[in-house]
DNA sequence: GTCTATATTCAGATAGAC
DNA sequence: GTCTATCTGAATATAGAC
């Protein structure tokens, strides 16, 4: 399919937007899902250019033609993941009963370790070593994010609708608890004594994290059945 | 110092494990040391036997004297951390009171994110890279452990002392609540806004996370105060 | 815009003097 | 037993043909 039509040379700058701007997307897409396994199995500094050439099924020079540097290309990656990262906090509202709302944010998290393991371990890579490319964003767009919702939780607490927790510590546990079914699966694997984790896993997994948190929050489902 | 006296010749094969046994006693300390700071910090790929060394304040030519390899000495680290790891489980027993045996055994694990930060980061990296050199270990020892205790947590739930909690996946939320405080501590003090982790933010993390288990599990507090 | 062939850098490992 | 100097292999990056 090397010809192309009319219609994909009407658009401007069509030599480098057009039909090569379509092969540009799809290449730097095909590359980032490459990057993200590989930094994810291997780590920043274990990963190699050649393994995710490989893994995208391009040649090793195309990389550092759509990207620059290896530390170019898993800044991009690290992007994306971020990008996806805060959204899951969305739905702690005050407005919602802290049952809804908890509950669906580890609902969302654990998805979220379910299909995309993978962008939680490169995460969890480059916080375990110190978050060198990521440290600014932490400080800011994370704190601030955080920032935003501990006032949510208190206000759940002050109307008596769960018992006094640090709201920031609880984040905490929520995180852990999640992401140690993307970041840790070979150990729960281990001790399973399964190969993969499959949909029922996962299902306990989450049931008993919501079970844990919303009781130990000392959290009563509300009257409105409303989730 | 170079002279040595006659009661250090007395010991069998002086020569080898008298003064220098003692100095490769001592080097050999060193170096699993720093070779612990540098793995944790860069990870088995990241870490240079050079910066090993300067860490040591040894020439890098005496690390493969006494380990050989690179990744001879790490599995000498990963040895020392995973013998201090099963220790921490040894409270819990059938004959405790759940509340003293699952908050004694949280304090532990906390004391331990404090302690030994180094040593979580080095085993979360080697777990979160697929535990390539430790996955027997995992399958057979840790996955035996667990299973040992099972029946105590099964135990205290037949007993009415505590909710019906799937026991295994209890663990791994313990695990990563507690862990998370050294693996992840970059993200943390980035929340909180602190540079480090200081003895009153612990005290905080541990409350929470006691807080949290116990109520969550349906724990009451035992009648004797004796933890 | 794409890719082969190559330059450059750097880390792991060791030979051999002390 | 210890360490300097060096070898060897591998990985990032690029020059230049197509």
């Amino acid at each position: 399919m090397i010809a192309l039509n009319k219609d994909d040379l009407t658009k401007k700058e069509a030599g480098s937007n057009g039909i090569a701007g379509r092969v540009r997307q799809a290449n730097q897409a095909r590359i980032l899902a490459a990057a993200e396994q590989v930094f994810a199995q291997r780590g920043f500094a274990g990963a190699t250019m050649a393994e995710i050439a490989a893994a995208a099924d391009l040649p090793k020079a195309n990389l550092h033609y759509y990207f620059g540097t290896k530390e170019a290309l898993y800044l991009a990656v690290l992007e994306d993941i971020l990008a996806l990262w805060l959204d899951a906090t969305d739905g702690i509202r005050a407005d919602r009963h802290p049952a809804v709302a908890l509950g669906g944010y580890i609902r969302a998290k654990m998805a979220h370790s379910r299909t995309r393991p993978l962008a939680s371990k490169v995460f969890a890579n480059e916080l375990l070593h110190g978050a060198p490319h990521i440290r600014p964003y932490l400080a800011l767009e994370l704190r601030r994010r955080v920032e935003d919702k501990v006032p949510v939780i208190e206000g759940w607490i002050a109307q008596g609708l769960m018992d006094r927790v640090d709201a920031k510590h609880l984040f905490f546990s929520l995180w852990a608890m999640t992401q140690t079914y993307a970041d840790f699966d070979v150990q729960i694997r281990a001790v399973l004594g399964v190969a993969t984790l499959d949909e029922k896993d996962f299902s306990i997994a989450t049931e008993t994290v919501i079970r844990l948190i919303l009781k130990g929050c000392g959290i009563a489902l509300p009257n409105t059945e409303d989730h």
